[in-house]
DNA sequence: GCCGACATGTAATGGGTTACATGATTTA
DNA sequence: TAAATCATGTAACCCATTACATGTCGGC
């Protein structure tokens, strides 16, 4: 239950409404879930069970109520002991890299078009994962102290450099076998 | 149903009983699925049921009955059809980057730790795969086309590649803010 | 006598997705 | 008038995992 401790982290800076979140989730390039509305609400009503988190609902005239969730002090010491649970191995789940490794029964034609649709859509997320840093940049700049910043940037500068590496060794593979 | 194509794609290199598809997916350091019994059995019947593979049962007098599993001129068909669907972008689930994003919350002594665990788990890793590549080496020398050879060679490689900027990535990062 | 390898399978559960439902207001 | 945004939520489904169930054989 991960997507609990991404809630409870969102929450840690500021308080918001699920649809605060789903916005979050489905906008961030680098967080990997879709945003759907059934995994966020159902997790803030666990959450408002178990006391992490308590709910304020603000009623407004010209759109629906929001219901603003606020951490609590548990729900702040829930997030920093899942802090310090042992770090898992990243799952890659990469399709294309399945593909590929039978691609030989491919003619080149098939073959060098499969290459090019992942180079394209890689170069279409790494645009994505910039624009993203831009937007960022100017709300994020006085948000949390200097360490939090510096870890924000430098795990976007990792996701950067992944897909990087990911279109140069995709192009060279091209070079090699075409 | 990607499951279903990595099977097929086995499958298409020699026949398999369902065990040993089994322990090829538990062994493989770069497939990402446990090789539990449950999909693999299930996804048999059912490219059985779709006629993409033929059953023979073969009695042993020392082990169990094995189910052998053949690919058909349709199975090969369907593997090939996806083979042409557009790739989709590799889905990376990385819990400890969601952890960094708020390990600003954590002490020096913690952070570090985090990083330390992290750092071991990547090394461990590289080391499976390294030795997966030494085992796979001698048996699929002469199996396959030069391409088929040098397709999965190449493959290894990027994730041996991916791991180790990982593993640089942290050692620079503990580097810089400890 | 227990454990691991061989071999096939089922049950229960968890985690995540899409699609659907409702209803108001703003914008093209 | 159709759509998009705001806002919350439910239903159905799919994919994957762990744990369980069964039974034989060989080695320590």
């Amino acid at each position: 239950m991960v997507i609990q401790y991404a809630i409870l982290g969102l929450l840690s800076r500021q308080p918001l409404a699920g649809y605060d979140l789903k916005k979050l989730f489905a906008e961030a390039e680098t967080l990997y879930w879709s945003g759907n509305s059934n995994q966020i609400y159902r997790m803030l009503v666990k959450l408002h069970k178990d006391n992490f988190v308590t709910q304020e609902v603000h009623q407004q005239e010209d759109a629906p109520a929001r219901k603003v969730y606020t951490i609590t002090q548990a729900g702040k010491e829930a997030l920093l002991t899942w802090l310090q649970t042992p770090p898992e191995l990243p799952q890659v789940r990469n399709h294309f890299m399945l593909q590929l490794t039978w691609a030989s029964q491919l003619n080149d034609a098939d073959l060098e078009k499969l290459l090019t649709l992942y180079e394209e859509e890689l170069r279409v997320k790494q645009m994505m994962i910039r624009e993203q840093l831009q937007r960022d940049k100017g709300l994020a700049e006085n948000l949390g102290n200097s360490r939090s910043r510096l870890l924000e940037s430098r795990i976007t500068e990792r996701w950067l450099d992944y897909y990087a590496h990911e279109l140069a060794w995709v192009q060279d593979l091209r070079q090699e076998i075409l």
